[in-house]
DNA sequence: AGACTAAACGGACTATGGTCCGTTTATTAT
DNA sequence: ATAATAAACGGACCATAGTCCGTTTAGTCT
């Protein structure tokens, strides 16, 4: 299997894939850089906290942090990017839940609970960091592209594999994490008013299927 | 049923729901914005078939048409609009087969094989459209609220119940059409060089699995 | 024909993400 | 301490979607 697991993370005692990768850690990171990156990340709380996701301009955070519009591209990439180290803290613990954690969701229990359980977390991540999710989601080489997202659908597909699935599990486990996707459940929940107990009702079903029809 | 069907479609001999529903008809619509119409819509399909769809701008497309930029919002809403317009003929037409046209596809063969036949013909058209259809999906107001996708999902969600399934088919329509996610399709096939073909089979094994495990 | 009106027009203007490149600075080597 | 250098900085600049509103015009009514 492929390392998918490198130490470092500053976030988490536990090792984790990055939802945005920082870079090789082999050059330090100067005085000045640290002291902006800090200044950056508490302005864009402080912004999002004050005027939402939507209020929070790459200009206004530039200005709010006391930094040049340069600066703050050079940090993160992009907008999305931001987005994606703000959510990188709850990301890691929620990868440490899956990975090493307790059952249902962590190792030690059947793979078809395993995945209920998976979906069922997902699912409340999702709508509890709902536009921030939603915020990172338009990076601008696409959305699976996204380091954490090969991750969650090599979880899936391990799975079920686990659980003898006999099809193509790569595609199937795309399927599956396309079915948990940010847009279409926020729109369930907001726009339709679906209950999210209901959207774990409809995943736990749909994986059973999957992996029943053995 | 809801009244899903209208007439009066000038696009296909076959009522259709369209991408992007037209004003009403009531008010006849002036000459001079049938003239600009029609330019506008020559210019795109030009602009396209030159630039492709990234160079399609909006100020270029009206610099083009030789009208002014105003006019195109005005027409078209936003560049999605103006994508979706461009998606109408298509559309209609795969509405047509598979709501009219001959089994497996239309009506008169088993649901299951029904369901199977749209994710291929759907997969075929994403994969034919491509660059047309990522850029139709940024409606502003997110790529559920497209009166087609209602129909889509209404169609397998019928399918589903026709088979018997038991569950909760709106959400498992849902989920099976987020597998048939344009970005999600185009991805397989462009980065990862996965055949149609492979995609159509995954869907195959998708529905099945869903609708056999009663 | 002439006036009237609602619709259509057009292009300047705004908002925003993202890029470029000349300038400044933290760090390191001597 | 000083010089050298790679990294970081900053803000002007660009591209592009979308808005606004004063002006023009097609169609209609008398």
């Amino acid at each position: 299997m492929v390392r998918l697991l490198f130490p470092g993370s500053k976030l988490n005692p536990v090792t984790s894939i990055p939802l945005r990768p920082e870079p090789a850690p082999a050059a330090a990171e100067r005085s000045d850089a640290a002291r902006n990156r800090e200044r950056l990340l508490l302005a864009a709380k402080e912004l999002i906290a004050d005027c939402g996701t939507a209020g929070l301009t790459m200009d206004r955070l530039a200005e709010r942090a006391g930094v040049g519009k340069g600066t703050v591209f050079r940090r993160f990439g992009s907008r999305a990017g931001l987005m994606l180290t703000l959510l990188n803290d709850s990301e890691a613990a929620f990868q440490a839940r899956f990975m090493f954690g307790p059952p249902p969701l962590g190792p030690g229990a059947p793979g078809l609970d395993r995945l209920t359980a998976f979906g069922a977390e997902r699912i409340a991540y999702v709508v509890e960091f709902g536009d921030l999710v939603l915020a990172a989601e338009n990076a601008s080489r696409g959305r699976f592209e996204v380091p954490a997202a090969a991750l969650w659908l090599r979880h899936i597909e391990v799975l079920l594999r686990e659980e003898g699935f006999d099809g193509d599990p790569w595609l199937m486990a795309g399927s599956l994490s396309a079915a948990l996707d940010p847009e279409r459940l926020l729109d369930l929940v907001r726009r339709h008013g679906v209950p999210p107990e209901r959207l774990v009702d409809s995943w736990r079903d749909l994986v059973t299927r999957v992996v029943r029809a053995a």
